[in-house]
DNA sequence: CTTCGACTATTAAAATTTTCATGTTGTATC
DNA sequence: GATACAACATGAAAATTTTAATAGTCGAAG
């Protein structure tokens, strides 16, 4: 997990930096916005700290750009006290956080530790099971490291099964997780039957076994035993 | 809409005041218990959101006062812990939803559209503008009280314009809107401009006027003048 | 005032999702 | 075990969503 700092007080930046990199966490320092656009160039972070009050100007431009580069970084905004626009404008413009100095180390860390949960960063970001491998990131799915195309629908339900190994999951829990609010289908569940039917037919088509139980009036469950 | 925000961070305070004030919730601030009781009980609130760590208490208690009060009003926790025991209190007591800090807007917003359709709230869920009528409950659109048929999409687009009279929607806002975590697009937006065409059409095929305003380069407006 | 490029409109086709009809399987009950 | 009924499977049609291709429109730059 590699993080950029961006801060220009230098006894917060070295203190940042050094109770992250207790943490497991790689930190890049920078002190202005100059110094953070060259980094930005040669490396991809998982996180940035974006102080947005620096000596070259505002950080907000900076978070413009970063978000156009990579989008599935993480930005964690650092902003003086009373600046509730720069907040905003932050937020809108695809900050993932913000924190209000001073702050505890201690909070800055769990925002990030949270920040890495919400992004789903765990490890590499690989799911793997047997020959089933999904790479959230990209939306890729292989089978025996053979790519294979899912639609929308199909992607969600195996993602949705692979996180969950050997537990039982209702059909309720299953339009709650791929319709949630849409609830503008007939009271019953024949889309998720047609669903799962396509996708353990593709599933075989490309070479892969058919992990998924039906559970005679409970639902699926996606186990190997 | 009316709803309550009961939140001692003056900053987030505001920030969620704002942004739900701009979707046509009438929003009701307050920073302590104290505040909160008062304001209960000289008025009706639809929703509440209530943050549980409060300086001159713990909101779960005024959660058992609002649920005995009124049961029919809606109530959001929010809580920085993410400690399960208040989660399953809180939703206990008849809390009809949680979300842990940090949180952004959207997903709040989410939350409590979900919500509102959860209570179904009757009465005030008439949205009208002219000879066009929404009710969100039965999801039914009447032009000229004349029922129309419109898909899933066409529905929400038209519903998001109609909660948002006057105001610039970009295209980013719309797909935020309408397909959120769903980026599996092109990064075109092609199909919003297929089914702004098709709404248009439609509209206009039942003998509606057509309010949307092409704002070049912007985005779209909805408006009568 | 013209020109160019970016933005928007429109239609048609392709892909996906949902519905529907029908057949099959599992489980409880007798 | 035989039966009945609900749950599930399946294929195909219908509806919706998305993509793609093409045409039209706006506005900035010169």
């Amino acid at each position: 997990m590699k993080i950029l700092i961006v801060e220009d007080e230098i006894e917060l930046l070295e203190a940042i930096s050094n109770y992250l990199g207790n943490s497991n966490f790689i930190c890049e320092k920078a002190m202005t916005l100059f110094e953070a656009e060259d980094k930005l160039i040669s490396f991809n972070y998982d996180i940035i700290i974006l102080d947005i009050n620096l000596p070259d100007g505002n950080g907000i431009d900076f978070l413009k750009t970063v978000k156009e580069q990579s989008p599935e970084t993480g930005v964690l905004i650092v902003s003086a006290k009373n600046s509730l626009e720069d907040k905003l404008k932050g937020l809108d413009l695809g900050a993932d956080d913000y924190i209000t100095k001073p702050f505890h180390l201690a909070e800055l860390n769990s925002r990030i530790n949270s920040l890495i949960r919400r992004k789903k960063f765990e490890g590499n970001n690989t799911i793997k099971f047997n020959e089933i491998e999904i790479y959230p990131d990209s939306r890729t799915v292989l089978i025996h490291d053979k790519q294979i195309t899912l639609t929308k629908k199909e992607y969600h339900l195996l993602l949705y099964f692979i996180t969950n190994i050997n537990k039982v999951i209702t059909k309720e829990s299953i339009a709650e997780h791929l319709w949630g609010d849409d609830i503008e289908m007939a009271s019953n569940y024949d889309f998720i039957y047609t669903h799962m039917v396509n996708l353990r037919k593709k599933i075989k088509k490309n070479g892969g076994t058919d992990y998924f139980r039906t559970m005679y009036g409970l639902g699926y469950k996606f186990t190997d035993s």
